[in-house]
DNA sequence: TCTTGAACCTCTAGTCGCTAGAGAGATTAC
DNA sequence: GTAATCTCTCTAGCGACTAGAGGTTCAAGA
């Protein structure tokens, strides 16, 4: 049986963490001492490293939260699961598509000015007037 | 003068969202009419262009701050306004490789599952075990 | 001038995913 | 037995809003 420290250790999950996951529902311990500290087993364990891998790649604990519940209550839920794993990806990739047009847009209003000192900063202008930008963000 | 119903149609910025930006000291009406609501007028808009287009381009509200007091403070301050936007591009570049790593292993993890009916997926197998992984996430 | 309806006011509380801290009690090693 | 470390519950805070309650003011038409 593990305590709440060791199960922090060999997750990487911090403690007050795992509290918050068993706010939400999502891990329990097994049992609890005489003096009322918690108690986890293997099980706990693997539930807790699928939550923290979940979050690692980005997923939200709507979605990990989903995920348990498919798992527990119809194993082999492909299509659920694949939907799921698909959404996150979509987000992912949507959310890299914004990025890089940030990226290319600060580039252009970085580069827009040449710094003669008493001048006003071209870059102070650029975030003030949208109508100058190259694309929609 | 412009009312806030006003200023929110100008800019696209939803109206408590420009009181929470007053609250925070970012813009302040130029007034009030007798009956106490607020009144703008075209430097109020100017800021609140600026911040709204600040935020799309993805700086914080912290950041915003610093550049208005820049502006206020010391016009042309060259470098303080370069460092922060050099900062946020940074930030930017940062997100974008994670993002990327997420998205390549989100991929490999998807391909796993082959989709038999009744066996475990595949992918819950993955998430749960981080050692399966390629890269560090 | 009066009335209606939209816009406005302040205030509190909720969102997400934690994190920090207070103050008290439990466990473990020596 | 004692000291050090862990753990307990509870509350409040972060960023950047958003939603709602309950009440007031404005602008336009009759």
């Amino acid at each position: 049986m593990f305590s709440i420290g060791e199960m922090s250790r060999r997750t990487g999950v911090k403690v007050p963490t795992i509290r918050y996951y068993e706010g939400l529902g999502l891990i329990a311990p097994e049992g609890r001492t005489a003096g009322n500290q918690r108690r986890y087993g293997r099980a706990g364990l693997g539930r807790l490293s699928f939550i923290a891998h979940a979050r690692e790649l980005g997923l939200s604990l709507a979605a990990v939260r989903e995920l348990i519940a498919l798992e527990d209550r119809k194993p082999g839920a492909h299509d659920e699961i694949h939907r799921i794993a698909a959404d996150h990806l979509a987000g992912i990739r949507g959310r890299i598509a914004r990025l890089r047009r940030l990226e290319a847009e600060l580039e252009r209003i970085g580069r827009a000015c040449e710094a003669r000192a008493g001048a006003p900063c071209r870059i102070l202008h650029a975030l003030a007037d949208h109508g100058a930008c190259d694309g929609a963000h």
